[in-house]
DNA sequence: TCATTTATCTAGCGGTCGCTACAGAAATGA
DNA sequence: TCATTTCTGTAGCGACCGCTAGATAAATGA
């Protein structure tokens, strides 16, 4: 069904990725190893803006709406450009995610990460995502969310679903590693309790995307913490 | 851009959606008034169920990724006789909603309807919600939280986000009664509490699609319910 | 029997989709 | 200067999109 050219595509596409950005990102000479300079004709614009811009366009629109001919208007790149750079449409959206979840999407990981108790992890990640899903300047909601729902491709949607998936996953273990250490009472349901916070997260995504505000979701937000035995009830 | 006979289609789509249907559905001579039978070829289908095959492929792939060849293939009609019993491919889906609210989308209004307080009208919803997402024989999650998402079509994805929102207020007013007769406390903030629900609503949607079970489901709408002062705590 | 009405079938319209062949342009190293 | 390498612009491929014209089939009323 589809062209045999593509591991081609794909592998001047990772080169494109690796080498001949050195040649227009990193104007300071420095960098030790590798080639120095790139040699044929410069690339013309730059990459990560770019792929910015492409990361914008399939956030509002979703992977499938997004056209190649849309990607190419506002990456203000001819097609021949884009998949000499990217690949193909999915690799490129597939790059965007990885870039989405680095820039926009990494605070739950952080909140996991940094946070003393599952509930502190759950608390600030509800509170900053009422934000980032607010944030002006860039579509409502979470990509990982609504992008890729009702795709006709089913590996993509699938990708993302696995993100969402393995982000409770996280919050589960989260909740274990508490329970185990007597934080939380041994009865706690940590499956359940994780389950609970992916909805409400992508709940608030949902809401944000049908406008509701910061102030409102943070208002959800609130509600929803309240379901937490208060820090500090940890039985014997 | 779009061909301009869309009236003439419509035209005749609804004189298929009444009147034809009357001789083909309604086997029982009885019916009182209007034309008894129909005048030319009679439909080779039957309507309604050609609409519950379209109901059930826009409710699993979402109303673009549902093609219209999709379409005639699952209804195994022709195109042209999709066209003449329900007009174009928008408004086909827009009987396809309205099906698919009184049929399967019906459980929050009448637990709005029947319960005594909002809070019970709430517990039913989330409940029910949790076995209607996850019943087998249909897709699972709700075609109105889905099916119209990253949707090319703005005018499509809108009228689903108003039927959303629409939901959200509903609950809202209900929620405001109860809070004026004493039943919740004066403090209740009823827009949070509303769209915290609508978030807990979609959000288990979500989790349906993306393969919570039913019992998993209801232990989230467990926890979801912990949230609201008990029935019986009105103050004076 | 036959004109009328309505539905179906075949075939294909113009448009967009993702993607690429090809030729020319702009850099390098010799 | 010139061969080599790489990127860019034009132009268009085959496939599918939503949708429909035109011919034919099956019912009705006369």
């Amino acid at each position: 069904m589809h062209p045999m050219v593509n591991d081609d595509a794909a592998a001047k596409a990772r080169t494109g990725s690796d080498a001949a950005n050195a040649g227009a990102a990193e104007k300071a000479a420095g960098g030790g190893k590798a080639r120095t300079k790139s040699r044929g004709r410069p690339r013309s614009f730059d990459r990560e803006t770019a792929l910015e811009k492409a990361l914008l366009a399939f956030w509002e629109h979703g992977y499938e709406a997004t056209s190649v001919s849309d990607l190419t208007r506002v990456m203000d790149i001819g097609a021949p450009s884009l998949y000499a750079a990217f690949g193909d449409k999915r690799s490129l959206f597939e790059e965007v995610v990885r870039v989405y979840g680095t820039r926009y999407g990494s605070f739950t990981d952080r909140a996991l990460a940094e946070e003393p108790t599952a509930r502190d992890a759950v608390e600030r990640t509800l509170r900053e995502a009422a934000t980032a899903y607010t944030q002006p300047g860039h579509p409502h909601g979470c990509l990982v969310v609504h992008a890729a729902t009702n795709c006709s491709t089913p590996e993509v949607e699938e990708s993302l679903r696995d993100r969402r998936n393995a982000n409770i996953a996280a919050f589960e273990s989260r909740i274990r590693a508490d329970v185990a250490a007597g934080v939380l009472p041994p009865a706690t349901d940590a499956a359940a309790l994780a389950r609970h916070t992916g909805a409400m997260i992508q709940g608030m995504s949902q809401q944000a995307r049908d406008g509701a505000s910061r102030e409102e979701l943070e208002a959800v937000a609130e509600i929803a913490l309240s379901i937490w035995p208060r820090t500090g009830t940890h039985t014997g």
